[in-house]
Formats: structure tokens, C-alpha cells, sequence
DNA sequence: CAGTATCCTGCACGATACTG
DNA sequence: CAGTATCGTGCAGGATACTG
């Protein structure tokens, strides 16, 4: 088909390429979008994700919701009732990434189907 | 607002995080989407996708084109001619990204429209 | 041109124990 | 409960040199 390599245009290339990359240096991290889907099931304290979130442990859970906090995508707030409360919730911000989200299950779910199949 | 946790299917949320995880399996690594989108403006030939992703070196580009063709995402063509030309294009499977990607540039730029904002 | 082969290093992440 | 502190390690990824 296409023999040659097809007329393209580098500088649009790279700048679809930056963007992307930022988004990736947000979402990097393994357990990042995992935190980011649960809470987008509801609000949830530090004990609640850690059984959630398979195989996390305390550490990472703590330094990943750090990073997530200073990047302003999830919230953390302290009730001070009896006994203290400690909850996390996506922001605003946080919420805007349901989208990139998305796609990745509808594709992840392709993607799974299709392993499935060849392996048997 | 909801001081409670709210009532959450734990289930469910799970069953949403294994199509991302299998989704990042097979994008992980620093220039997995990158070579796709490089890809998906058009077919290359390995210096040219080096000079387009800006810091790959050969060894990386070979590793990540290799794990991508065994998942079929991309393939690598041998053109008999004079001289040898070898060209890598996208599959149909590996174009089936084309939403994840996009989402994420969306994503991304905004993303990066804030932290200019910010920064000032 | 289209890659390999070797060697090296940081740090992302895990395990475990501890704290107010 | 909601984390922190310490220690250890694999391996993803870089640098550099080489090959058919």
C-alpha cells in the first residue's frame, strides 16, 4: 500500500505529542487512576481505598494521594468529629478526567476481550 | 457536603479498575504512545520515528517497537527494494486507540493551559 | 540504514515496623 | 484510624560502542 512514507507534517506530530505527555506525567505512578476511579465512586476514607485498591500499601497509598493533592485533583478533608474523620473526594478538576477514563475501560474491555479469545 | 461516605458498590468500582490496568499494561513504558502517535500520522521508518520522538535512543525505540508488534498494535514491513527499506505503520487494532489518545491530548491541554495560568 | 550488545544507575515501589 | 520512618531491591531506562 503505502510504499512510500506518506507526506507528514512533524511539528503537528510533536504537538499532539506534548499535551499527551503531560497528561502522563500527572497519571503517572501505578495506583494514580486507580485512587482517582474509586473515589469517583464516592468519597472514601484512607482504610476504606487501601482495601479497595488491591495490593496497595499504606505508603504508596499516603504518597500518591499526596501528589494527587498537590495537583489538585482529589481533596482531603478532616471532619473533627468523634473520632476524627479523614476523608477524600475527587475535585472538580479531578472529575474532568472521567472522559480520558472512559476510554481507557472501553478499550481496555476491547483489549481484554480479545486476549481472552486467542488464548484459548 | 457529604460528610458520610456514600453508599458505594465495591464491586463495581473494581470491576472498572482491571480494564484500565490491562489498558496501561500494554501502554506502559516512557514512549509506548508516543511511537503510536507518531505512527498514527503516518507510516515511518526507524530514524525517522527517532528523530521525531525527541529523546529515544535507538535501544529504547527498538524495545518498545518490538513489545508493540507482539501485541499487534503496530507492524513492521520489509520492503525488498534497493536498498532494503523497513517501515512500521499502525494496525487496524493499534489505530483502535485513537479515542484513548485523543482524550488524553484533550486532557493534556487543558491541563496545561491551567499550570501556565498558574505559574504567572 | 536498522538495529544489538553491554554496562550502569536511579528511583519507584515493596516490606516491615512504628506513632499519635 | 490515618498515616510515617527506614531499609532494601528490581528493573526500566540511559550511555556508549558496535554490526551486517
Amino acid at each position: 500500500m503505502a510504499m512510500l512514507t506518506q507526506k507528514h507534517n512533524k511539528s503537528e506530530c510533536k504537538s499532539q505529542m506534548l499535551p499527551v505527555r503531560d497528561a502522563l506525567d500527572i497519571l503517572s505512578g501505578k495506583w494514580k487512576l486507580h485512587i482517582i476511579i474509586a473515589l469517583s465512586f464516592g468519597n472514601r476514607r484512607f482504610k476504606e481505598m487501601q482495601k479497595e485498591i488491591e495490593g496497595i500499601t499504606a505508603r504508596m497509598l499516603s504518597k500518591e494521594l499526596k501528589e494527587l493533592e498537590m495537583n489538585e485533583m482529589i481533596k482531603r478533608t478532616v471532619y473533627d468529629s468523634q473520632p476524627v474523620i479523614i476523608e477524600y473526594s475527587l475535585t472538580q478538576y479531578g472529575q474532568s478526567l472521567n472522559k480520558v477514563i472512559e476510554e481507557l475501560h472501553n478499550w481496555g474491555t476491547q483489549h481484554r476481550r480479545r486476549i481472552m479469545r486467542k488464548s484459548k
